[in-house]
RNA sequence: AGGACCAUAGCUCAGUUGGUUAGAGCGCCACCUUGACAUGGUGGAGGUCGGCGGUUCGAAUCCGCCUGGUCCUACCA
């Protein structure tokens, strides 16, 4: 083995291995267990938080394959709408300098195929690097063809439940994109805007009751006044009662509106009237609705604005006696340069009455960054009301449980208050929604055309054109965990491993993917899609931001596996950058970050800051000093490994037979082992990666190497030692060695398997040639191991030597020079101890002679420690600074006072003497025992030095 | 506006039903290349547990209010 541990080696090797040896696959035997990845984009590529989530499944599943759990993480790609479709465009513009449009849909969508099978591959490599181990036999992929078989299997379905509908509604439209988005893939912003008031002209000589012969209404949209229906005031509001029937004469446009009475107008802001733009604002739609005003569309799919208005009832039906013409210097204008033009227009006809400035919130795509549009538009849409209250119920009766426990108030508080979810998508990337039409626009909605015909019995010359759209990308990812499974078909696999165990998620996409696939599969398959959902919170960055390219503080995990050097992380982050005015900045912050770079820190050494970080429900900030510590923590483990195989290679181990005894270190070491087993189970079973991991890092470093391999030198290298101790510690070394590689592996995959393979022939488990430790038992605790006087005798033991060690410090005594220590006061049994670790005190201790002493009275100047009762004495004759020495001791007797009074304090409180349970005030009068006479000691120890 | 979560050492974080001399890692200081490991060893410094009040014999822990931060939902004509 080498000298220091490097990852890189080992880790492409045993990926390699385990993946070719089809580890990963489900076992057939035990209690299922499965896990459903969630779809990264198919061409994405890795990041931080896939890494994080990536590392919590791989945990889980490597785990329960160990413990005997017939086991599947399921793999698969999404094929993600918009975000593919975006960026095949842009690197057909790019490269071509062709339009979509410009190439058409069949080609296009072959060069989003081409670029799929190019590029696809990226993430299913990191996914390996990251050691995951899913089956990677049963890969899937959102439009596959068995993936489209379900998507449409669920749209017909629930059309002929009468759950799916068509109508021209007003929905979130995105004019850079032409698409419809949903609520969810909506950003608020919040900005400022000018709040522009403007008069309007009352028709027909009315007059207000002020006598003004027009009413003012407010608006951050002018541009939208072209499409006004109405006019609103509260019906409460006495100052227009009078006005309600009447008329204003729209300005620009000449229509004339109605004045309409309707509680959405306030009667506190502004004027207390609002102007009612039906088709380009929610709440005016409601208006519109409860009014029945008429939908007037002045917008085209890009936001422009058209030549003449199209008018629409409720219903989507155009409406023919409604006046909609406009003027003519807006047609085609952007939406932006109509709503200056519309501005000056008012302001010089003297209607403008004044403009403010206003905090203001504006819809965004989080796609395309643009402005989002309420939009009146053709769009299919799914009735949620009856799928949620199964899924609300699930959640209720605890057949989905949400770790932690608050997410599900927000997963209540958005299914009790939920729209209808619009499922179409104006793209051309996506599963095509299987519906047809006729010439006269009727719609026929079937698996095929030809089912069509034969559904609707229609005649076979009738000619059927498919829609044109595409399906919501969440519409076919909210089939996951039933669709990789072989649904419609009934698989054996969709009887086995469905419903899935857990699903591990971020916060984030509780509402996209989360609640959806919870409605979907209950109805499709009345089973919960999992029995538990983990939500992880986000991968920030050291600093807790948001890791982004526009901050330039993004980390990729592969380059924290591997490294990176500087010049190259600078132009990582900085080129290509979208705002580059920015990059000066970002790379000096990088420069200042990274002097030197990233070191390689390997696979298990990132998993590990990933585990020791997940604390649940919040977000991580990622510790690049943890991620040292953990590399740093990867070498302990490989050097303590090649202490146990140097000594333990080629030597009698004690497992075949031999007589073994096992020393207190021994059976120390093992005991603690015990309890660390139940520890660490624990805490994984309660998703408490960061109580597990942490419960093994003590182990291995604070007992395994810190103490255990210290003490189990002098057995192997005193030649006092018999054979049968020798033995008994080396099967120890190997076995516990062996015990904490079983542990470790589901957290740090490569290392343990590694050495492993080293250490299980020793320890007498590698049952076959090529076994491998993925396939290994759990370690599970063996409570009659566990050895309490042991465990005593190791903390009197460890206390003695750290008394001495402290001794050496505080004295300033080299930490080689052998010294004669006396132990005094105490028990028989501290003189029992004495007599029986004699030997691992001279030698961890550095002691030349330790004795016991009889008669306290007798002990010389010395400097001294206690360990219980007892005390421990380094003579120290000449070698005092008597005043460093008195004001040490002032120091600490002052120490001891304070922990005294406080003690004293609440035992004279009679309430604590009384009420507080006896073993607690029992607790309390032992320590003052102790206290006191630590405190005795040290005063004795201030009256024999200042008597020098 | 409503709600959620968070605030513990210089930094990143543990602290499970109230009782610990409040812990870990990194960083810092001192000493040490001892035959697994300097990606190491030994010892150490460092905290009025955000603030105020309450409940209790006893509060980092429970309750209320306040401050600061993160996020979600809604609204903003």
């Amino acid at each position: 083995m080498d000298k220091t541990y490097q990852p890189e080696q080992i880790e492409s090797r045993w990926y390699q291995r385990w993946e070719n040896d089809q580890r990963f696959a489900p076992s057939g035997q035990g209690e299922p267990y499965a896990i459903m990845i969630p779809p990264p984009n198919v061409t994405g590529s890795l990041h931080m938080g896939h890494a994080f989530q990536d590392t919590i499944m791989d945990t889980l599943t490597r785990w329960r394959r160990m413990q005997g759990r017939n086991t599947l993480w399921q793999v698969g790609t999404d094929h993600a709408g918009i975000a593919t479709q975006m960026l095949v465009e842009r690197k057909v513009a790019a490269e071509e300098g062709k339009s979509r449009h410009d190439l058409g849909r069949d080609a296009f969508i072959d060069k989003v195929w081409e670029w799929k099978n190019e590029s696809g591959g990226q993430i299913t490599r990191q996914l390996r690097r990251m050691g995951a181990s899913v089956d990677w036999s049963r890969e899937r992929f959102t439009m596959d063809d068995g993936f489209y078989k379900a998507v449409q299997e669920v749209f017909v379905r629930l059309y002929d439940e009468g759950l799916i509908y068509r109508g021209k509604r007003l929905v979130n439209w995105d004019p850079t994109l032409n698409t419809a988005i949903s609520d969810l893939e909506v950003e608020n912003r919040d900005q400022q805007g000018q709040f522009w008031h403007f008069r309007y002209p009352l028709a027909n000589g009315v007059k207000t009751d002020a006598g003004l012969d027009y009413l003012v209404v407010a608006t951050t949209r002018p541009e939208t006044l072209l499409g006004d229906s109405a006019v609103a005031v509260n019906p409460e509001d006495e100052r227009y009662a009078s006005l309600v029937g009447k008329f204003v004469e729209l300005p620009l446009v000449g229509r004339r509106i109605p004045i309409v009475a309707d509680e959405h107008a306030d009667m506190e802001k502004g004027s207390g009237c609002v102007k009612i733009t039906p088709a380009h604002d929610f709440n005016d739609y409601e208006v519109g609705k409860r009014a029945g005003l008429p939908l007037i569309n002045v917008f085209t799919k890009n936001a422009h604005i058209l030549e003449a208005a199209e008018a629409f009832d409720l219903q989507g039906r155009p409406l023919a006696d409604i006046d909609t013409q406009l003027p003519s210097t807006y047609a085609g204008m952007d939406r932006f340069a109509a709503r200056k033009a519309v501005v000056a227009d008012m302001e010089a006809a003297g209607l403008l009455e004044k403009t403010e400035t206003v905090n203001n919130t504006l819809p965004y795509g989080d796609r395309s960054g643009d402005v989002i549009e309420p939009l009146l538009t053709d769009q299919w849409f799914v009735a949620v009301e009856t799928l949620a209250k199964p899924a609300i119920e699930a959640v209720e009766n605890g057949d989905i449980q949400f770790v932690p426990k608050n997410y599900e108030n927000m997963y209540f508080s958005w299914m009790r208050d939920l729209q209808d979810w619009c499922i179409s998508r104006q793209l051309w990337w996506g599963h095509r929604i299987p519906a047809w039409y006729d010439a006269e626009g009727n719609v026929y909605v079937a698996r095929t055309a030809e089912e069509a015909r034969a559904k609707y019995s229609l005649a076979a010359d009738l000619e059927l054109s498919q829609d044109e759209d595409v399906l919501d990308t969440w519409f076919s990812s909210g089939l996951w965990t039933f669709g990789t499974l072989g649904w419609p078909e009934q698989t054996p696999e969709l009887a086995t491993f469905h419903p899935t165990s857990v699903l591990v998620t971020g916060f984030d996409i509780i509402f996209f993917w989360v609640a959806r696939m919870i409605m979907l599969t209950l109805k499709f398959t009345g089973q919960v899609p999992f029995k538990q959902v983990y939500v992880h919170g986000l991968v920030r960055d050291g600093q807790g931001q948001k890791m982004s390219k526009s901050k330039g503080n993004v980390l990729d995990p592969i380059d924290l596996i591997d490294g990176i050097d500087l010049e190259a992380l600078v132009e990582k982050r900085t080129g290509n950058m979208m705002q580059p005015q920015k990059a000066k900045a970002i790379e000096k912050a990088t420069r200042g970050e990274f002097p030197e770079g990233i070191e390689a820190h390997g696979t298990d050494a990132l998993r590990y800051t990933f585990l020791s970080q997940a604390t649940t429900g919040r977000d991580i900030k990622f510790d690049m000093g943890r991620l040292d510590g953990y590399r740093n923590f990867c070498n302990k483990l490989w050097n303590a490994s090649r202490y146990v195989l140097m000594n333990a290679e080629g030597e009698d181990c004690g497992v075949d037979g031999g007589k073994v005894e096992l020393s207190l270190a021994d059976r120390w070491i093992i005991s603690r082992l015990q309890q660390t087993e139940v520890q660490v189970t624990k805490a994984m079973e309660e998703f408490r990666f960061d109580h597990a991991s942490q419960a093994l890092y003590d182990f291995i470093w604070n007992e395994y190497c810190d103490w255990y391999l210290e003490l189990s030198k002098p057995v192997l290298w005193d030649d006092s030692a018999s054979a049968e101790a020798k033995r008994g510690t080396r099967r120890t070394l190997v076995r516990v060695l062996e015990a904490i590689l079983r542990l470790a592996h589901p957290m740090m995959p490569y290392i343990s398997e590694e050495i492993w393979q080293r250490v299980a022939p020793l320890a007498g488990t590698l049952s076959a040639e090529g076994d491998s430790i993925m396939n290994q038992p759990w370690p599970v605790a063996d409570e009659s191991k566990i050895d309490e006087s042991a465990t005593r005798d190791i903390e009197w033991l460890k206390g003695v030597i750290i008394a001495v060690r402290n001794i050496r410090a505080e004295m300033n005594i080299a930490p080689g020079k052998p010294l004669d220590v006396m132990l005094t006061k105490g028990e028989a049994a501290d003189q029992q101890r004495l007599e029986a670790n004699r030997l691992f005190l001279a030698k961890l201790a550095k002691l030349s002679s330790i004795n016991w002493l009889d008669n306290p009275a007798e002990a010389p100047l010395s400097a001294t420690q206690l360990v219980g009762e007892m005390e421990v004495l380094v003579p120290m004759a000449d070698l005092i600074d008597k005043d460093a020495e008195l004001a040490r001791l002032t120091k600490e007797i002052d120490k001891q006072d304070k922990l005294i009074q406080g003690i004293e304090r609440k035992l004279s409180n009679e309430g604590f003497v009384a009420k507080a349970p006896a073993a607690v005030v029992e607790k309390e009068r032992s320590k003052l025992a102790e206290f006191q006479a630590a405190r005795r000691l040290l005063v004795e120890q201030q009256e024999k030095i200042s008597a020098l």
